[in-house]
RNA sequence: GGGCGCUUAGCUCAGCUGGUUCAGAGCGUCUGCCUUACAAGCAGAGGGUCGGCGGUUCGAAUCCGUCAGCGCCCACCA
């Protein structure tokens, strides 16, 4: 079998995943078996691959093969969201281009695009998923608008609703004027922004007299034209919208404006001062002025005071006819003229810079206008009540921890959810308003525009009618007498996406729909749930909620947290700086196992992770390095009457060893998977695979030059090739898929995949071989150490002492390895080692290499007296330590004990050092 | 403003409930090797006052306090 010096994964790559499919390899159906699930967080249906992506797609794929290779039904599913705001503002950007806007087309127009541009983009990512190796169960493959999930969402809002948890009302919302739709708290990121305090004067339009105040402490503006006080915004173009001024009533410096009224600048309107102790008093000149309709705040004095809130803006950020004056206007530059006009007039005091941080929409950017309107909340007390405590007790963990307490304080200060959203992307409100005529014919009121939450338009009707009877007594609309005589009119917006998300991994099994149903009950709660901390109240959060809500459990037992991938200098990665790789081009060049790898070395759980090209150069060349090991065992002839004794020996005994190793070294991998340490799980299988079976392992048994290797040999070789394999899967699954189908004759529709690891527990007899051969390990580096300090060559068999070894040392049966790794021509125990030999110590035992006239006998004195100062030194602090009996009574005994063995190894260190100074110098 | 986390080798990070010769790994660096699986490789080497200071302890990278630097999350000071 002739194979190339260099792995080449794009071929590779294709066939197995194309076998993998045509085998449904991937594919799950509830059986006997422990099930083990995973839902995908679902990428936007537009999306394409970024390396957020392949960050967490990989983890997930890693531990959906592992447990696959356990044993369990694994089963993964696949999907994507519609990303209601997002894939909106797409839709709308692609009709601008066509010149088409979309207030021009009906719902139903609009829709039809919006579906098209689904088609057209949705599922790329998917695809790209299946380049790095996913194994997704595709035939699960869901969207958050199909049937089953649309079904499910609706579903619950009705349920929800009339739990009472879902109402409707006028609130302060965050809206954001250029979607045009209001957002929910977690959807405004608040960024850092220089801008400018604007100083404004209110004059005093009644009582105009300051007299009867005592002047301490109060602070009187007053000029020409009267007296005034000043108040301090940010946001000047919201004065049309000013009906009062606060102050604090126990600030000195404002004693004198209490009971007056005072006149919007430029506007002219009186409006009352009134007093509340919100007002902080140390912030600008302690006067506020109180602008219900565009602040918080402002908006709950309005609510205290009984004020009106007077809405200055339109929905898309402009002046309205509420606000008379700069109608029309973009509230910037609004406000950059209403600065200018104050200037003009003198009616402004001054303006200073400030840094301040303004809440902006997370989708679009611009700046959130808070507005009062009409929207459907959900009440969070009670989900939130429910979500907390599995979390806090770890019946669900998280990895890392540290997301415990960011969990419970956003869970212990939650707000009511805002759901709805002014977009006709998404999951319609199913509520009704009845329309019809306010008085039936008999003279009775009707309820028009009541709302009916209901599943369905007929089901809405049944529901009006049920409600109030008097619906039944309208005439008929229809001239004919068809039709009833009312009409009820679907609530225009959308739900939030994430009212779609959170029901995620309830929904891909049906179980809203199907309460109770097998797969359900065999799927969920799923596993493990990998995502971004970043959605840990958009999504993680809120599936907790609904996860005991409706199924009474834990959506998932463990979250496993990923970083932020970042470029190698820690910048985040985006498209303006250009150093975001292309997952695609990685592959290409690395293969899918090599970029796999790569981002897996980066990667430990929850820190941000430092992606650098680098590392996917590592695992191309691990690839690389699997790939000609196999060459190697797959290039040998075989003889099946093995009779070199001497070989089989050595043979036998690595056979034990390796073996050994990778129980020991899998019982680590084991340990890292049960704390998510994925990269360290890799690192470990990397360095079993090049170190102890490529280094040390297959150089032990490996045939001279062109002879054969005993058949025995090969297969317990490649048995441990397999085992290897197998280990390595989860983590690279081509190569390795690839190289078990190629070892063996393998069954069509048969892969590693499905053959599960079982590895024995050490034994004690294993561990031992294990020392010993960790010692033979460091008896051969020593020699190659002398060699390369001396600049032996390899090919030059040397000759090794042993000075009066331990007559019962066992690494005597390793002789023949000895030799062969470290190239010997001679293996002698000695009493004294010879003269001109460098020695190396191994534990406390003397290894000596003689050298003949190639000893630097005066560099062999300075190392070893530099060895024994260090040593004496090295005595002398335990000794001291030995010496306090505090130490010796306090301390545990073995620690103790193996103080005193520190110390009489050292000490005969010490004597085997002075013994070789001896001879040196002699 | 509140909360959380981080600081260990040139880089990225392990180091668990204080105690193995505990100061580690990978990468990078340096030296020598194109040795018949692999130069995308092999062999070997160097490299750190564990952020500073103070404390607890027989013993501290590890526990406590404090300072400094960095990062994240939350928050209605206009």
């Amino acid at each position: 079998m002739e194979l190339a010096t260099k792995y080449s994964p794009a071929e590779v790559e294709g066939k197995w995943y194309q076998y993998w499919l045509d085998h449904k390899l991937f594919s799950s159906k509830p059986d006997e078996r422990e099930p083990y699930t995973i839902v995908i967080p679902p990428p936007n249906v537009t999306g394409v691959l970024h390396m957020g992506h392949v960050l967490n797609e990989t983890i997930q794929d890693i531990l959906v093969r592992h447990a696959r290779m356990e044993g369990k039904n694994a089963c993964w599913v696949p999907g994507t969201d519609h990303a209601s705001i997002a894939t909106e503002a797409k839709v709308v950007n692609r009709l601008a281009e066509q010149g088409i806007k979309k207030t021009d087309l009906t719902r139903e127009e609009f829709l039809k695009h919006a579906w098209a541009w689904t088609e057209e983009h949705g599922g790329i990512i998917l695809k790209q998923l299946r380049k790095l190796g996913c194994s997704c169960d595709w035939d699960r493959t869901a969207f958050t608008m199909d049937e089953k999930r649309s079904e499910s969402v609706i579903k619950v809002f009705c349920d929800l609703y009339r739990k009472g948890l879902i109402y409707r009302g006028v609130r302060m919302v965050n809206w954001d004027p250029k979607a045009l739709t209001a957002l929910s708290d977690e959807e405004v990121i608040y960024k850092e922004e220089h801008t400018k305090l604007y100083y404004m004067k209110y004059y005093v339009s009644s009582p105009v007299g300051c007299d009867n105040i005592a002047t301490d402490g109060n602070v009187i503006h007053h000029d020409e034209r009267g007296y005034y006080a000043v108040v301090a915004t940010t946001r000047p173009e919201t004065i049309m919208g000013d009906v009062a001024m606060c102050i604090n009533p126990n600030d000195p410096k404002n004693q004198w404006l209490k009971g007056k009224k005072v006149i919007v600048p430029l506007v002219n309107r009186v409006i009352p001062v009134i007093e509340d102790e919100y007002v902080d008093i140390e912030f600008g000149t302690g006067c506020l002025k109180v602008t219900p309709a565009h602040d918080v705040n402002d908006y709950m004095l309005g609510e205290k005071y009984n004020l009106e809130a007077i809405d200055v803006f339109n929905p898309d950020g402009t002046l309205s006819e509420a606000a008379k004056l700069y109608v029309g206007m973009d509230r910037f530059d609004c406000r950059k003229q209403i600065s200018k006009d104050m200037i003009e007039s003198g009616l402004m005091e001054k303006v200073e810079d400030y840094d301040n941080k303004i809440g902006c929409s997370e989708r679009t950017g611009v700046p959130i206008e808070p507005r009062l309107s009409m929207q459907w909340f959900l009440k969070m007390e009670h989900l939130a009540e429910i979500a907390l405590a599995p979390v806090m007790n770890d019946d669900i963990k998280f990895y890392p921890t540290k997301y415990k307490n960011t969990y419970r304080h956003w869970l212990e200060n939650i707000k009511d959810w805002c759901i709805s959203r002014q977009l006709w992307w998404g999951h319609r409100i199913p509520a009704y308003y009845i329309e019809a005529p306010l008085v039936s014919p008999e003279g009775e009121k009707i309820p028009r525009g009541a709302v009916i939450v209901a599943e369905s338009e007929e089901e809405a009707y049944k529901i009006a009618v049920e409600q109030y009877p008097i619906l039944k007594t309208l005439p008929p609309t229809g001239g004919d007498g068809e039709g009833l005589g009312f009409t009820l009119r679907q609530d225009e917006d959308a739900l939030d996406t994430w009212f779609s998300s959170w029901l995620w991994p309830i929904s891909l099994f049906d179980g809203i729909n199907n309460p109770g149903n097998e797969e359900i009950r065999y799927y969920y709660p799923t596993a493990d749930l990998v995502t971004g901390p970043d959605i840990i109240f958009f999504w993680v959060a809120r599936m907790i909620m609904a996860g005991y809500e409706y199924e009474g459990k834990m959506p998932f037992r463990n979250v496993y947290f990923t970083g932020i991938v970042r470029d190698k200098l820690g910048r985040k990665m985006s498209k303006s700086l250009g150093n975001s790789p292309d997952p695609l081009d990685l592959i290409a060049r690395f293969g899918a196992d090599g970029v796999r790898m790569g981002m897996m070395l980066a990667a430990p759980a929850g820190n941000d992770i430092l992606f650098d090209e680098a590392l996917c150069e590592q695992g191309r060349n691990f690839c690389n390095k699997i790939w000609n090991a196999f060459r190697l065992v797959k290039g040998w002839e075989v003889s099946e009457n093995s009779d070199n004794s001497e070989n089989s020996e050595i043979n036998s005994s690595a056979i034990r060893w390796m073996n050994a190793k990778i129980r020991e070294v899998g019982a680590e991998i084991e340990d890292s998977f049960s704390k998510y340490r994925l990269s360290e799980a890799l690192m470990a299988a990397f360095k079993l695979f090049t170190d102890e079976f490529s280094g040390w392992y297959l150089e032990m048994i490996k045939p001279a030059y062109q002879q054969p290797i005993d058949r025995k040999t090969l297969d317990a070789t490649l048995d441990i090739f397999e085992t290897l394999m197998k280990i390595i899967h989860p983590f690279m699954p081509f190569i390795t898929e690839e190289l078990w189908q190629a070892m063996a004759e393998r069954e069509d529709g048969d892969s590693i995949m499905v053959h599960p690891l079982k590895m024995e527990a050490l034994s004690e007899d294993d561990k031992q071989l294990l020392a010993l051969y960790e010692k033979a390990k460091q008896v051969i580096s020593g020699v190659r150490a002398v060699r390369n300090s001396k600049n032996i060559a390899q090919k030059e068999a040397l000759v090794l002492e042993a000075v009066r070894p331990d007559s019962n040392s066992s690494l005597f049966t390793l002789n023949s390895s000895l030799i062969k790794m470290a190239n010997l021509s001679e293996i002698r125990c000695v009493e004294k080692k010879g003269e001109g030999s460098q020695s190396f110590l191994v534990g406390t035992e003397e290894y000596a290499v003689p050298l003949g006239n190639l000893i630097d006998t005066e560099a062999e004195v300075q190392k070893a007296e530099a060895e024994i100062k260090r040593l004496e030194g090295f005595m002398m602090g335990i000794q001291k330590k030995l010496s306090n009996e505090r130490f010796v009574q306090n301390a545990p005994e073995q620690v103790v004990a193996l103080e005193r063995k520190k110390l009489s190894d050292a000490e005969s260190k010490i004597a085997a050092l002075q013994e070789t100074l001896k001879a040196l110098r002699s």
